[in-house]
DNA sequence: GTCTATAGTCCGATAGAC
DNA sequence: GTCTATCGGACTATAGAC
């Protein structure tokens, strides 16, 4: 994950090939595809932790708690974990935003993201389509906060960002 | 189109070469190659329309009405545009939703409209974060309000869907 | 670890429309 | 004469089969 880091900022994701990765890394390239399935895999090991993070708050929530309250709560407590990584998240922010296969992964993982959330409301009884609007709101605060956690040099904290982010929404829909 | 959404239908997407697309149109591979950028992309060749619907929509509605109606009305309009071609669009989803590679890209159609959405609120004077959350709900309203649609066998119009969807979120908003 | 299919790029040639 | 469309061949890297 290093190897394949430090590879695309130097040279891009395109200018970089898994046998280089590979070999940065002192295995095989057929041992690379044995971690991770293609060659943009490796930078998204970790989201599974954060789905879990978001899936645990919404199901420990007190049971009759508003919907958009506890995944705000929830985004906002994910976001955190992060907070630690902030040299690598920063830099692995840069490479995303400059290659679009990479957007795509990670557009896709904000939607399992998005789609585990819908589920644990629904499970709570939210019926559709609020479990899954609430979810997208919640995913979306998360998104836009982080944003703009990198983008201002990190100097509050990133779960700020993400609850001024819900909290611009809920202002906007009682307009 | 036709001949890889056909075959994409018959065969699957990983089931289906682009020299087979490319045969049962009656061109080249290279051809294929020179007007869509990949595999993918042969599924998504109006949305840039969709786009264009929705910032015009932005820009024309009055001075000073809601951020959020303005984008709801927005992709309510874009929607409907939708209508006419329910059973390609049907079709379509289908194929989508069976598929993570079209799945990724879908997403960033949907990121890239948001953007877009995004953009022309700033323009109207909306601030961030404000101006990305709102084009966050209006696209997610848009997006659970046509799945809404595909999955009840478009009975209903699908802009009602998507309003809908909207209307889920601000009642949640308000609790 | 070996082998192979296929997606996608780069080079260039040709030909009709206006 | 320029624009745009087709086509061909050779090539590389990704990714899957075994």
């Amino acid at each position: 994950m290093r190897a394949a880091l430090d590879l695309y900022s130097e040279r891009g994701f395109d200018g970089t090939t898994t046998a280089e990765i590979a070999a940065r890394a002192g295995v095989t390239e057929r041992t690379y595809f044995r971690h991770f399935a293609d060659k943009r895999e490796v930078l998204f090991d970790g989201s599974h932790l954060l789905e879990e993070v978001l899936v645990g708050a919404i199901e420990d929530a007190p049971e009759n708690a508003a919907p958009l309250g506890v995944v705000d709560a929830g985004v906002a407590t994910m976001a955190a974990v992060l907070e630690d990584r902030r040299e690598f998240a920063g830099r692995r922010a840069v490479v995303v935003d400059a290659t679009p296969h990479l957007q795509e992964r990670e557009l896709l993982k904000l939607a399992s993201l998005r789609d585990a959330a819908a589920g644990a409301l629904r499970r709570r009884g939210v019926a559709e389509p609020a479990a899954s609007m609430v979810a997208e709101a919640g995913v979306a605060a998360f998104r836009v906060g982080f944003e703009a956690w990198i983008a201002t040099g990190q100097d509050r904290p990133v779960a700020d960002h993400v609850r001024e982010a819900s909290a611009a929404l809920r202002e906007q829909a009682a307009r």
